[in-house]
DNA sequence: GCCCCTTTGAAGTCT
DNA sequence: AGACTTCAAAGGGGC
């Protein structure tokens, strides 16, 4: 297991973190005793994925191991790289004890990214996810943001750092890292500084960068607009792939896309620049996701992400201890470097913002005394769980939609809502979501059955950080996402339902699934 | 054209 | 402290 720190103490991840990961370790005996039951848990709920990943891939973590080995020379040279950045550092980065990174598979690991290649206008996910360096899985955020040359940078830089960065306009695109990101980087997240990479070396560095920059700290928690240029580029002339520029391609400001009616105020805002919004680093499964999708949607000819990602999702704890760990670890270094870059920036940042937005949604219906919350609130009804009476939709009433605003209840409006009619399959969604014990809707779109809280979820897994107690109880996510468990087996499992949607989305038959049931 | 779905994990807020 | 909520990616589908 990996050794992260060497008591350097400036090894920004979470002590306990380390503490886990240093836990795995020392806990392996203990992991080997519970391998076989989470084996046999995880075991169980990977037979419920669907028919094409088992026929396809029988073993899933052999087809990877077989594509590490195919394609070591990438993991190989990051690893390579960390290491010089471990002694550069003073060992912060203890060498991974992994044989490899999970990115493994690409046979160009400097693949243009599909939104920075100039080439490859539709570079598939797979060559996206395996241009994807280690440890930016940040990169895909701006990449075509890559500004080659900023020019108020000081050109020194590489003298500390010993990397001779030639003029390249064409290697930015393989490597994605928004070229000078190590220029603010403290060395020892400098990785980029070691000339491990030739062609790194010259990945789109025109102009070396000053080792005199400030560094990231040395901004405050920055006002974006003011820190980032108007490409959205870092204050070092960076253009972080986390930092979402007020426009692109990438229409990563989900909040500002106009879904709500904007205020006079905002309407004002929007003449000014908008700030670039700096995304959450991404966690060890979404490092996972964006690694294997692309592999599941080729196995499974499946494209809906969310059955994809229940795919994925069962996968995930399909995968060993070591396996994860890898994940963990490469998220780990996500937030290092992220925080490196942005060392003031908060999740809390990007918090609440869709919320924000529902509410002003909300309170421009409640303006309206036709609106489904005034509707509802006529009924009698729970606005969190019931829906508008008379159209028996929570979200939306169509009388109100169409108009007319939300009528006085009538005796059968209340019959109805005891009563509820079949639902139309544009309405089944809505209206299983409300009425999940409903028998109209029996037996349950899997997909819905899974908000039913039935029982607590078992974990098979214990991720490494968790098995340091560092993280919240497990349950949060039951209570979350008001999961269904199946007793199966014996054993109930985490997700099961969703398993099964997961398998039924992926083309196994409904017998299967019954059968299962 | 926006939101939902669906997953897990991190980190936030709330009680 | 523990429970709960939000966001991160992805893209098809619904409305």
């Amino acid at each position: 297991m990996p050794q992260l720190s060497s008591g350097g103490g400036d090894d920004l991840g979470a002590n306990d973190e380390m503490i886990a990961f240093k836990d795995e370790g020392e806990q392996e005996e203990k992991i080997q005793e519970n391998a076989f039951t989470e084996r046999d848990l995880a075991d169980l709920k990977s037979s419920l994925v669907n028919e094409s990943e088992i026929n396809q891939s029988p073993n899933a973590a052999a087809v990877r191991r077989g594509q590490q080995g195919e394609h070591r020379g990438f993991p190989e040279k990051h690893r390579e790289h960390l290491d010089g950045v471990s002694k550069q550092d003073g060992g912060m980065y203890k060498t991974p004890a992994y044989p490899g990174y999970p990115f493994l598979m690409l046979p160009d690991p400097y693949l243009p990214n599909s939104s920075v290649s100039p080439s490859s206008n539709k570079v598939s996910v797979v060559q996206q996810s395996h241009g994807m360096h280690p440890l930016t899985s940040l990169l895909p955020y701006s990449n075509e943001h890559f500004s080659p040359s900023p020019p108020h940078l000081p050109t020194d830089m590489s003298q500390k750092t010993g990397v001779h960065r030639h003029q390249s306009q064409d290697l930015s695109g393989y490597y994605s890292l928004p070229p000078g990101s190590v220029g603010q980087i403290t060395p020892s997240m400098g990785w980029q500084s070691q000339p491990v990479y030739p062609s790194l070396s010259s990945c789109g560095f025109r102009q070396p960068y000053s080792s005199n920059l400030p560094s990231a700290s040395s901004y405050s928690r920055f006002p974006h607009s003011l820190m980032l240029g108007p490409s959205g580029m870092h204050p070092t002339g960076i253009p972080h792939p986390a930092i979402v520029p007020p426009s692109g391609k990438q229409d990563h400001d989900q909040y500002d896309r106009g879904m709500y009616v904007k205020p006079q105020v905002e309407a004002k805002r929007e003449k000014e620049p908008k700030k670039p919004v700096i995304k959450k680093p991404l966690n060890a499964f979404m490092l996972y996701m964006k690694e294997m999708r692309a592999k599941v949607i080729a196995e499974c000819t499946l494209k809906e992400s969310a059955a994809i990602n229940q795919i994925l999702g069962r996968r995930w704890h399909a995968l060993t201890r070591e396996e994860q760990a890898k994940y963990y670890e490469l998220a780990r270094k996500e937030r290092q470097l992220h925080m490196q870059l942005y060392p003031t920036w908060s999740a809390r940042d990007n918090y609440g913002k869709k919320k924000r937005r529902k509410r002003e949604k909300q309170q421009d219906s409640n303006t309206d005394p036709g609106s489904p919350k005034k509707c509802r609130a006529r009924f009698g009804l729970n606005q969190q769980t019931d829906w508008c009476g008379p159209c028996r939709r929570k979200k939306k009433c169509i009388r109100y939609l169409q108009g007319g605003g939300c009528p006085s209840p009538t005796s059968s409006d209340l019959s109805a809502i005891d009563s509820p009619p079949s639902p139309s399959p544009a309405h089944h969604r809505l209206y299983q979501h409300q009425r999940p014990l409903s028998p109209v809707c029996s037996p349950p779109p899997t997909s819905l059955s899974t908000r039913l809280p039935l029982s607590p979820p078992t974990h098979t897994r214990l991720p490494p950080e968790q098995s340091a107690g560092k993280r919240s109880d497990l349950h949060q996510t039951a209570s979350k996402h008001t999961h269904t468990h199946l007793e199966l087996s014996g054993k109930q499992t985490h997700s099961s339902t969703t398993a099964l949607s997961a398998a039924k989305a992926a083309g196994l038959s409904l017998k299967v699934l019954t059968e299962t049931q």
